[in-house]
RNA sequence: GGGAGUGUAGCUCAGUCGGUAGAGCAGCGGCCUUUUAAGCCGUAGGUCCAGGGUUCGAGUCCCUGCGCUCCCA
C-alpha cells in the first residue's frame, strides 16, 4: 500500500495490538532465539511413555516430569482463545504443530504476550510435549516470545491464497498460506542439488560462464539489450552459454557443464518465463548418444529421487510419477524414433517425397506461404506437417527422444555420418513438453562459418542488429575443438514434470510480473 | 495476435427480472482452561477495476480501456 494514503483499519488494528504485547516488555520483532527445533522435528520428540507417566502421576510430591521440552518457532495460522486458555497452529517450512498456551502453566508475561497475538504473527514458544484429549501432539508452553509482528491481515484461514496473481506477487505469503509451494521449491533444490551431484561424479566440470554478452549467440532467440557505461557499449543478456562452453572445449577441458540462467525477449505463457535456468552439457569426443545416455540418467535419477520423497516405490525397475492427467513412466528405458520414421508413420509419405508433401499440406491446410505469399521451403513445409500430425503422435506417458531431424531445417548440427540429409540432433519430449535437444556438434571452422553467414543472411533487419557473426568463435574452432556431444536441460520444465506443476509459473519462485503501475506510465 | 471467462469487504465468494450492497472467515467488544475451521452474544467494515452511455433508477444492460485466468496461434 502506497505511504501517503490511509492507513487501512485492520493494519491499524494490528499495529495498536503490536503496541501492547510491546508494553508488556515483549520486542515485537524478537531477538535471537538459540536451541529452536523445526516443528517437525518438535513433534518427533514426543515420548508417549514419559506423557503417559506425567498424566497419571504428575501430582505426586517429588514427581520429576520427563517429558523432552522443546523451544519451537512459527507462524500463527490458527488461534482459538478460551479466555485462559489459548491453542494455536504454527507452522513453519517443516510443517504444523499445535500450541496450548495455559495461563496456570506459562510464565508471565507470556501469557498475556500470547493474548496480543495475531493470526500471521510468528511466536516464539517453549515448552513440553504432551498430547491433548484428542491425540493431538502438542508443545503445552511455558514461555511465550514474540519472533515478529505480522501487520497484514492474512489469507482466509480455510480457502487460503488462491488468487494466482497474488500467489505470484506475493510469493512470501503464498509459501506459508500454501505449504504446497514450499514443498515444490524444496522439491526443485533438491532436483537441482541432485543432478549437479551426478555430473560431478561423472567427471563434468561446473563453470559460469558470461550472462553479460558482446553478442548474443548459441540460440536462435531474441535477446534483451542493456548498456554499459564504462566502455559506452551495448550488451547483451546471454540467450545460451553454448558458444562458450565449446571455447572451454578448444581450451582442453574434457566435460564440462553449466546451470544458470538465460535470457529471452520473448512472450511469457504457461512454459515461458523471460528468465529461464537451463542445463547445458558438452562431452568431448562424445557425441549425440553419448549425452543422450546421460540425460536418460539424470532425468531417471531425479524422478526417482522424487518418488521416493513422495513414498512412491522406486526400487528396481518400473516407476512413475502423475503430471496432469497421466502418470509418467520413468524407470523403463525411455523410447527413440527417428524424425523420418514418424513422420512416415504420421503422413503415410517419405518425409523426402517433395510431390507427396507439397499434395499432404494442401491437403492438410498447413502453412506452405511465408507473409509475404511465397512457398516456404520443402523442408519447412516438412517441419509444419511433423508438429502437427506427428508430434503429437508420441505418448506423452513415455520419455521419447525423437532423433535426427533434417539437415535442412537444423543448419548448426552436424550431419549425420551415413545419411549427410538428417542431423545427429535428437530431442527428448516427456509429458507433451520438449525438454532437451541433444546435439553431435560441429567443430569444423570454416562449415560453421558457411553456416553463421547463411542465417545471417536471411535475417531482417531488426534481428540482424544483435546477430553478428561471431568471429571470435570461429578462431576458437580454428585452434581446434574436438568432437564433441552437446546437450542442454530445461530445468524448469524439469521440475514442473516432476512436481506436478502446470505452470512454470508455479516452479519459478519470483515469476516475471506486470508492475502493477505500469498502467499510468506506458504510452 | 485470436477466442472464451473473470474483476464486488483484508481473504474466499454470493448478488435473481435493472429497484436500499450480502455471506463465511478475518477484525472489534463481551463470556469461556483440552480446542481442532472451537463455540455463544453483540458490532464495525465497500472507489462493486476505470471511464463513458442507456434509464426515473445500473454491481446488474451497452460501448471503450485496463488487469488477471484459461484455450488457440
Amino acid at each position: 500500500m502506497p505511504h501517503d494514503q490511509t492507513m487501512h483499519p485492520l493494519e491499524a488494528q494490528r499495529r495498536a495490538n503490536r503496541d501492547v504485547a510491546a508494553g508488556l516488555g515483549a520486542n515485537p520483532y524478537g531477538v535471537r532465539v538459540d536451541g529452536l527445533v523445526s516443528l517437525a522435528e518438535a513433534a518427533a520428540r514426543y515420548d508417549e511413555g514419559a506423557d503417559a507417566e506425567q498424566k497419571a502421576r504428575g501430582k505426586e510430591p517429588g514427581f520429576v516430569d520427563r517429558r523432552p521440552v522443546v523451544r519451537v518457532a512459527g507462524r500463527v495460522m490458527l488461534l482459538r482463545d478460551n479466555g485462559k486458555l489459548l491453542w494455536a497452529n504454527l507452522r513453519d517450512a517443516s510443517g504444523d504443530l499445535q500450541v496450548a498456551i495455559s495461563q496456570r502453566d506459562c510464565a508471565e508475561p507470556g501469557f498475556a504476550i500470547a493474548k496480543s497475538i495475531d493470526m500471521g504473527d510468528i511466536v516464539v514458544a517453549e515448552g513440553p510435549l504432551t498430547k491433548t484429549k484428542t491425540g493431538e501432539v502438542t508443545v503445552w508452553a511455558s514461555r511465550v516470545e514474540m519472533g515478529a509482528k505480522c501487520l497484514v491481515p492474512p489469507p482466509e484461514k480455510h480457502a487460503g491464497l488462491s488468487d494466482p496473481e497474488l500467489r505470484y506477487r506475493m510469493r512470501y505469503v503464498d509459501m506459508w498460506a500454501n505449504p504446497e509451494t514450499t514443498r515444490v521449491f524444496q522439491l526443485r533444490s533438491r532436483i537441482v542439488s541432485l543432478v549437479r551431484r551426478v555430473l560431478d561424479g561423472m567427471g563434468y566440470m561446473e563453470v559460469e560462464t558470461p550472462m553479460l554478452q558482446t553478442l548474443a549467440g548459441g540460440a536462435a532467440a531474441r535477446p534483451f539489450t542493456t548498456h554499459m557505461n564504462a566502455l559506452d557499449i551495448s550488451l547483451f543478456m546471454r540467450i545460451a552459454p553454448e558458444l562458450y562452453l565449446k571455447r572451454l572445449l578448444v581450451g582442453g577441458l574434457p566435460r564440462v557443464y553449466e546451470i544458470n540462467r538465460n535470457f529471452r525477449n520473448e512472450g511469457l505463457d504457461a512454459r515461458h518465463n523471460p528468465e529461464f535456468t537451463m542445463l547445458e552439457l558438452y562431452h568431448a569426443f562424445g557425441d549425440m548418444e553419448t549425452v543422450m545416455g546421460v540425460t536418460e540418467g539424470l532425468i531417471r535419477e531425479a524422478a526417482r529421487a522424487v518418488a521416493k520423497e513422495q513414498g512412491v516405490a522406486a526400487e528396481g525397475g518400473g516407476f512413475s510419477l502423475p503430471f496432469g492427467e497421466m502418470m509418467i513412466e520413468y524407470g523403463a528405458p525411455f523410447a527413440r524414433v527417428r524424425y523420418g520414421e514418424l513422420f512416415k508413420r504420421a503422413l503415410g509419405v517419405e518425409m523426402g517425397d517433395r510431390g507427396g508433401v507439397a499434395r499432404l499440406a494442401a491437403e492438410k491446410k498447413v502453412k506452405a506461404k511465408d507473409e509475404k505469399g511465397v512457398a516456404l521451403d520443402h523442408w519447412l513445409i516438412v517441419n509444419n506437417l511433423f508438429e502437427e500430425f506427428a508430434e503429437p503422435m508420441v505418448d506423452p506417458a513415455r520419455p521419447t527422444f525423437i532423433t535426427h531431424y533434417p539437415s535442412a531445417i537444423s543448419p548448426l548440427t552436424r550431419p549425420n555420418r551415413e545419411d549427410p540429409t538428417v542431423a545427429d540432433r535428437a530431442d527428448l519430449f516427456i509429458g507433451g513438453m520438449e525438454i532437451a535437444p541433444h546435439y553431435t556438434e560441429l567443430n569444423d571452422p570454416d562449415v560453421q562459418a558457411a553456416k553463421f553467414r547463411e542465417q545471417l543472411a536471411g535475417l531482417d533487419d531488426e534481428e540482424s542488429t544483435f546477430r553478428t557473426f561471431d568471429e571470435d568463435f570461429i578462431m576458437a574452432l580454428k585452434v581446434g575443438m574436438p568432437p564433441a556431444g552437446g546437450m542442454g536441460l530445461g530445468i524448469d520444465r524439469l521440475v514442473m514434470l516432476l512436481t506436478n506443476q502446470r505452470t512454470i509459473r508455479d516452479v519459478v519462485l519470483f515469476p516475471l510480473m506486470r508492475p502493477l503501475d505500469a498502467g499510468a506510465s506506458r504510452e
